[in-house]
DNA sequence: TTGAAAGCGCTAACAA
DNA sequence: TTGTTAGCGCTTTCAA
């Protein structure tokens, strides 16, 4: 045995021994921070090989404070938007050797708030967040100390935090010139839950469209029900009760265009002769779906990506730069319900 | 200033000093592990909000040796069938404080190998893995040490791992007798990739009914494509292609199904009544699409739940038990389209 | 080019 | 009921 004191030495200190080095040493050739000769460098990957040594990323992060990992803290992996976010959070964070755990809230306010600290106590590197409900304000005490936040949708706010979105806003407003220029211009709306979340800046792309061609929006054109395909089911239904019947209808999310599609074709209609149908999303199913959805395409994966390299210069910067807002293109898919 | 000796000090022993206790009493008053009077706990809970204090939980981990981290290790989270095994897990996990980071390995040997050397140097606590391609031994080696792993899907090896899987066998064993007791018994069936992943298990339970029916499975009727709405397109253009058509047929998953109920509405075939289709996993579009697929449902949550439950039980047993293999039930679904 | 030493912030014997 | 002490395994001055 070849081994020098006490033999019951682990992690670097072992691998130090063996190679006859110091640990400060096995630690450099190891990361490259400090020159180290190439003899010496081989005796220490030698005596790692042999020991299979595994670097301990934990207590590397005690002593660095960097832990290599953020927190994506949403409402529901379950929702199918959120894991193309997710996809492209990590596809721009892997590369950069960084994680991420996910926290899924259901929205709730409280749980929001207790996965903030954890992951502050848990010492992330940064968070992104996509929260309808909470208040900037209070994840911002939440987290305290200046770990860099970006916020998935909501509203910018300079003091807060950094913030990427979706230009919603546009892709309804192309939906709607869309079908206004077919010759369409009596065109409802059903709108998901208002007032929370995505469907105000979509109803205010539509209002967009009807201003731009000098019409004037018909309130009662616009119906609230909520995401779901049931509301889709009662929305179109309310439209269709109308005493002048919209000839197409532009939904706040596919899951509400799929309810209507059921309507119009329970009750015979022809899409899109009769009534054209525009969603917003383009979940899978909107293209599964018969006649297939057009849409306006929600790019989750863009926001993902975009967030994680926000997410990564915010980390690496030494001065904190001013907070922006960055605002992703959706794009506007025609298929065969419009 | 009340404070006692050095003013800099941080963390637990902030908190220690400007209550005048020790750092262990603190960590004990926070933890619970050994009793604290009642007035000492008050002047500790009192230094804490005065200090905003918060718990660092690298270094008890690094202390500890546990992270209350798990990693699941899967092709995909896209693939909307693990965000619901994701969801499953992270539901009995979180409970018990733990957390879960996910890895997107794309079916990718060595992505997978790397995430598992990556997941180890953190100490993760356990982690499940889904994977078709991975060599079993090779993860037990790239672990080493002795962390749980519980596989998801794939065949139990009693030496290597835990297994939890869902029982495809009978669910396609069930949809076959419920077509053959409608007497259909020229049944095809459309399987993805063969040899790999869970597409064995279906055919195998298709076969049982067969047999158990006195059927002779006819080769023709099984044709092998992939997991795609096009396989579901070309599987079912082939299987029409025969002298003798079949007049139902089972497909490996929903995908594929979705494809074929396209070729048969291309074809003026009425669905069920011309042909009777099932599909597998029962994703959302299963029931968004037209007619309502008659589907297996893959019951990916419960399966997350039974890996978090198993896992758990794992992490915390002082003397190694079996290894153990869980068989999740399927559940057979009739909608619309047989 | 290399080492010694001092922690990062916490927990857990052991001792009182 | 409480405190002392010794680390967990690494990185990083500082000094040679």
């Amino acid at each position: 045995m070849a081994q020098t004191g006490k033999s019951e030495r682990r992690g670097i200190a072992a691998v130090a021994a063996l190679a006859g080095v110091s640990a400060t040493t096995v630690s450099h050739a190891l990361s490259g921070r400090r020159p180290v000769s190439s003899a010496t460098r081989a005796r220490v990957q030698k005596a790692i090989e042999q020991l299979g040594y595994r670097p301990n990323q934990l207590a590397a992060s005690l002593r660095t404070q960097r832990t290599h990992t953020v927190a994506l803290v949403i409402p529901d992996i379950t929702n199918p938007y959120y894991p193309m976010v997710a996809r492209g959070l990590q596809d721009v964070l892997g590369p950069a050797d960084y994680h991420s755990v996910i926290c899924n809230t259901d929205g709730d306010h409280d749980t929001e708030l207790g996965y903030l600290e954890e992951m502050s106590a848990r010492a992330v590197d940064g968070v992104v967040i996509a929260s309808f409900r909470t208040d900037p304000v209070e994840f911002k005490t939440a987290l305290d100390v200046g770990i860099p936040v970006v916020m998935l949708g909501g509203t910018f706010d300079p003091q807060i935090a950094d913030l990427v979105m979706s230009d919603d806003r546009t892709g309804t407003r192309e939906a709607t010139e869309y079908l206004l220029k077919r010759g369409i211009s009596r065109i409802g709306f059903i709108d998901g839950e208002s007032g929370v979340g995505p469907g105000d800046q979509r109803v205010a792309g539509y209002h967009d469209a009807l201003r731009g061609h000098g019409l004037r929006a018909d309130p009662d054109l616009l119906v609230t029900t909520d995401y779901t395909r049931q509301g889709g089911v009662d929305g179109l239904s309310r439209l269709l009760g109308l005493p002048e019947p919209p000839r197409a209808v532009l939904c706040a999310n596919d899951m509400i265009a799929i309810g209507a599609l059921g309507v119009a074709r329970d009750r015979g209609l022809s899409v899109p002769e009769d009534l054209a149908i525009v969603g917003f999303d383009d979940i899978e199913a909107a293209s599964l779906v018969t006649p297939a959805l057009t849409t306006v395409v929600n790019p989750g994966y863009e926001l993902g990506q975009a967030c994680g390299r926000l997410l990564l210069s915010r980390i690496n910067e030494d001065v904190p730069e001013p907070r922006v807002q960055i605002v992703i293109p959706s794009r506007f898919i025609v298929r065969a319900s419009a």
